[in-house]
DNA sequence: GTCAGTCGCATCACGTATGTTGCGAGAAAC
DNA sequence: GTTTCTCGCAACATACGTGATGCGACTGAC
């Protein structure tokens, strides 16, 4: 979306990507900072920015673009396909963690005002809800789940992990799944008894 | 904190509510949006909610404050000390969904820039972390769940829950309560097995 | 009914973020 | 080694949001 008519010069391409990883910092701490802000972070003058970015919401634009597409490549890299439902859960929490703790905020990005971030969110939106059907048709998830439902938890449950630090990637994929399958209870006293 | 020395004539209070909810609205689809949009759609003049409140920052932090004091309202209702666990968890829920259904916006300024809504909020924490606490030691917690990870999840799930309308606040509240405790799956093929 | 409080309106000052342009130095590409 | 791209710097224009002030009309409170 930044002028992809010829390929960027080398230098030009590492000074996107500086600004790219700038602009997540900075706006996650602060999504109202200034452009000014960010090409602080990302040592380089203001006016380079702009040049790279014509707009504060083409940056942003940009910004999430290259999040939905790391994030999409993380979903496609556990090939939910065609693994089986609770391995492909594990692999796919695990590839989705690393990059929503690279992106936290960027992945935020992907209202109608950019089309690009939500177009491809809505494509692994599709995918997650696939792997929950087969889930469920595999007597993994409980037959009479709401798989809205279902899904919105595990987006929430991610969202957790990924912001706490003190977990490693793996004990937090760990968490996550235990968590949306079985819960943190023991089950006593649940109105809801325990079988698919 | 906003010039509270002298008590407001019936009308300015009336005035000073419909200009916080206005701008729960507002800020909710535009966090960054100005006093201008907010006078607009509290249908008053932008100095009138410059006169009741100094400035954009003691207005953000008035509006945190009314959120978060209602918030502590909603869980000392449901008696968290003296309530059994699984019953007070329920309670608190539904109270709960229902402040966070009217200040979605408002109930996540608790931020070290204000204090009072960040001393508010972080007792709501307190009392939350000894209402697990109690539910662990009864047996309704798993005797090796994390709190902090349970409490995180918890926050998460009532958020979820009150984002999506189309439960009602028992039903949002059941789903919350049931997934925290026993999650959405069948236990089939869980790493961790099914016992206190 | 009087009075103080409240609101709308017009106006102003000020700071800041945004976006643009031109130029010179330096570095990548060939 | 030449050419083209890229960056930093300086300067500029503009728009917008914020905050303040004064006045006239209206209206709750007593």
């Amino acid at each position: 979306m930044s002028g992809t008519i010829r390929p960027l010069r080398s230098d030009a391409e590492r000074t996107v990507r500086t600004i790219l990883e700038a602009a997540e910092r900075v706006f996650g701490s602060d999504p109202a900072a200034s452009m000014e802000q960010v090409a602080e972070a990302a040592g380089v003058a203001r006016t380079t920015v702009h040049r790279r970015f014509a707009s504060r919401d083409a940056l942003l634009g940009a910004l999430g673009a290259v999040a939905a597409r790391e994030f999409a490549a993380a979903v496609e890299a556990a090939r939910p396909e065609t693994t089986p439902p609770l391995v492909a859960f594990y692999q796919v929490t695990v590839n989705v963690l690393r990059v929503k703790r690279q992106w936290p905020f960027a992945l935020n990005l992907y209202g109608p005002e950019h089309e690009e971030p939500a177009r491809v969110h809505a494509e692994v939106e599709k995918r997650c809800d696939e792997l929950f059907k087969k889930a469920q048709d595999c007597g993994v998830l409980r037959a009479d789940a709401d798989l809205i439902w279902a899904r919105k938890s595990y987006y929430a449950l991610i969202g957790v992990a990924a912001r706490m630090h003190e977990y490693d990637i793996d004990e937090a994929a760990s968490r996550v799944v235990d968590t949306l399958l079985g819960g943190v209870g023991t089950g006593q006293g649940l109105v809801r008894p325990r079988q698919s």
